[in-house]
DNA sequence: AAAAAAATTTAGGTGAGTCTAAAAATTTGA
DNA sequence: TCAAATTTTTAGACTCACCTAAATTTTTTT
């Protein structure tokens, strides 16, 4: 439906393409290829380019054909408000309901498309103006400025060294359980007591508390800061 | 977007043409002609004539041509479902968020299409299954049943009774702004001092402090209990 | 009981977002 | 370097929710 006499708004769609095109460019602003972008919107090809023609035209992305696509600064700051407005309902899904981390994706993908520019600001106020959402990821202010943080991988950390788990770099509900089985959660502090040479799987203590096995394949995907 | 090889969900859209049907469609259940779904909508009547065969194939509408609609008990359950959300949203909007009672609307016109229902159940939890809505409407419980509660409007007060004010009969930004201005809030005490003859309008002290008048068209959209 | 008016449905189309199949451009690599 | 493989775009079609115009049914009025 359009909307008579007004600036059309961005729908659903058009907002989801510009997120993904977002975090599949990564932080130096990587060009996006046709395909990768099929796979994140779970579309065929085809459909990608219809749509990127579509956004192109609104000057949301930079896009030349066979060539790849970026978005523009207009684009970018649309991105960057959704990405907002997803991770802060996260932070109400999980600080005010009491939702667990592995169940709130899903429903923040629909929240983040609720429009009211009010209710972000007010929310993100309700909510002590969050820096990170409950799996670490960093919140844009209003303006899009993202709070910095440099953290690393816990397999990159060494033997003897102390840290705090800060975030992880895969959502899924499955890894994010397998975490909460283990014991690992946000904020914990870890203790790397020895590292094996063959698989670069680790000796963990938890909290000063439990010690614990983390394989390479987990440790790669925890985002810690050293103490 | 059809998902394929799962249940199809109910679009947006139907979803508001369900909640309009069970609005229009009153206590006792009415039918509801196409005409006024079509005002309801802000669509034509010809494009609320497609829709009700969607509906009706899907089992929500009672429907035989040029004879008016009613909703079937699984209409009725889901309309009831979008209502609980709309209203569990506007009081999540002013009493958590701090919005006025005239800004929630539109707002809770988007969030009621938000599918979760672990997310409504630990909404309604978080604010206490609060009973009544900013503008003093039922909010039905999870199985759709409506807290009862037997208000009178304001003109049909009369001289000497004090009330409670419970409740808006017009939703408009405009109206709930002027009542704002007058001083007139959910809660407060009113008390009836005289009842013009001529033209029904009132002379209201309210909360035994602010004495003002009300005109007949006002108080005909309030609705009080008797304390 | 017709005729006129009003309400509703049908017929035929549109744009958004998707699809498959086929064509074209780019990249790989023998 | 040039043929094969891969990626991307084009062509043509579908569904959903909407539209206008025309036909049909119901209701109201004479
Ligand atoms: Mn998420
Ligand atoms: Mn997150
Ligand atoms: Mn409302
Ligand atoms: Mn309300």
């Amino acid at each position: 439906m359009t909307i008579a006499g007004c600036v059309m708004q961005n729908s659903f769609t058009e907002e989801n393409y510009l997120k993904i095109i977002h975090n599949l460019s990564g932080p130096e602003g990587a060009d996006v290829s046709t395909n990768a972008l099929a796979e994140g919107t779970a579309t065929r090809a085809a459909s990608v380019t219809d749509m990127l023609r579509k956004l192109a035209e609104k000057d949301l992305i930079h896009y030349k054909k066979y060539q790849g696509v970026r978005l523009t600064s207009k684009g970018e700051k649309l991105a960057l408000k959704v990405i907002r407005k997803h991770r802060l309902w996260e932070v109400f899904l999980v600080d005010i309901l009491g939702f667990g981390w592995d169940e709130v994706h899903d429903i923040a993908e629909e929240l983040e498309h609720i429009p009211s520019d009010r209710l972000v600001e007010r929310l993100d106020a309700f909510l002590g103006n969050p820096q990170f959402d409950p799996h670490g990821d960093p919140i844009p202010d209003a303006k899009g400025n993202m709070p910095t943080a440099n953290y690393l991988k816990l397999s990159e950390v060494i033997e003897g060294e102390k840290v705090l788990m800060m975030g992880v770099l895969e959502h899924s509900p499955t890894f994010l359980q397998h975490l909460d089985r283990t014991g690992i959660t946000l904020g914990c502090e870890m203790e790397v007591r020895e590292v094996n040479q063959y698989d670069k799987s680790a000796l963990v203590v938890v909290d000063r508390d439990k010690t614990l096995f983390v394989s390479q394949e987990v440790s790669k995907k925890l985002l810690v800061q050293r103490l």
